[in-house]
DNA sequence: TTACCTGCAAAGAGTTTGCAGGTAG
DNA sequence: CTACCTGCAAACTCTTTGCAGGTAA
C-alpha cells in the first residue's frame, strides 16, 4: 500500500486511529487518478476483492461518515434509495445515469456559472448541486 | 370538499378509483394556491388532521407513487433519509434550509438559465436539477 | 359480481447502535 | 493499561408487499 503515512495523518485529523481496515479504506478511496463515485455497498465490495477479507459494514460506515463531516468525501444529492458519495470535493456538478445509476463529473467549466437572484434572510448560501439526469435516448 | 369532480379525473386519469382516502389526500395535495413541499410522512399528518382520521400510508405511498409516475408529482433530488415531492411540475429548482429541512421554491427566472457544455454518448437529458443549500449564517 | 382498494402487519433495504472481545498508543 | 476499534447482530427508519375484508362500477 501506498501513501500509508499520508492516510493515517488524513484519519489522525479526521479523529479516527489509523487501523488496518481504515488504511484499506483510504487505499482504495484515495490510492487513484480519477475520482471515485460509490455507494458504500459498491465500495465494500472493492475492498473485499482488495484485501481479499471483508470489513464489517459498521466501520465503514463510521470511517466515511467521519471523513464526510471532515470534508474530505462529499455526498451527492440524489433521491436514490442509497447514498452517493464522491472523493472530488472540489466544486463541481454531476451527470445521472438513470439507466445504469452512474455518476459522471461535469467540471465547473461544463456548467455555466449559475448565479441565485434570489436570498433566505439570515441564511447563507453553503451548496450549489446541480443534477443533470440523463437516460436512454430510445 | 371543493374540485371532486376534477380530483376524480385526475386520480382516473392515474389509472386509480377515486375513492374518499385518494380524494382526501388530493384535498391537501392540491385544494392550494401555493406549491406544496412534503414528506410522506407529513402528508399523512395533515391529512389525519383535515379529515379527523388516518389514511394508511399504503394508500398513501401507492397514491403518490402512482401521481408521480403520471407527472403529478415531482420528487426532489435531495440526499435526505426520506423522499421529498412538489406539486410545482413547472421547470423549477429550490432552496434547501438545512437546519429546518425545509424547501423553498427558485423561479426559473430566480436562476440563470444553465447551459451544460458536456454530453453523454447515447444519452438524452431528462433534467437539470439545481439544488442550493442554505444554513443560518451564524 | 368482479376487480380494485384499504388497513394492518410483516417484510425489505439501507443505515445506525450496543456489546463483547481485540488493538493502538 | 486505557481508550478506542472491530465485527456481529439487533434495532431503526423509510418504503413496499401480502393478505383478508371492504368498496366502486
Amino acid at each position: 500500500m501506498k501513501n500509508s503515512k499520508e492516510f493515517e495523518k488524513k484519519l489522525r485529523s479526521a479523529g479516527l486511529r489509523p487501523t488496518k481496515q481504515r488504511l484499506s479504506i483510504c487505499n482504495v478511496l484515495y490510492n487513484r487518478k480519477d475520482t471515485f463515485h460509490f455507494s458504500i455497498e459498491e465500495l465494500s465490495k472493492i475492498i473485499e476483492k482488495n484485501v481479499n477479507s471483508r470489513i464489517s459494514l459498521a466501520t465503514i460506515y463510521n470511517t466515511i461518515n467521519a471523513f464526510k463531516k471532515k470534508g474530505y468525501l462529499k455526498e451527492i444529492s440524489i433521491n436514490s434509495d442509497k447514498s452517493y458519495f464522491d472523493t472530488n470535493i472540489t466544486n463541481h456538478h454531476h451527470f445521472f445515469n438513470e439507466d445504469t445509476k452512474e455518476l459522471i463529473d461535469l467540471d465547473d467549466k461544463d456548467v455555466q456559472k449559475i448565479k441565485i437572484n434570489k436570498t433566505v434572510p439570515g441564511k447563507k448560501i453553503t451548496s450549489i448541486e446541480v443534477l443533470v439526469k440523463v437516460a436512454n435516448s430510445n
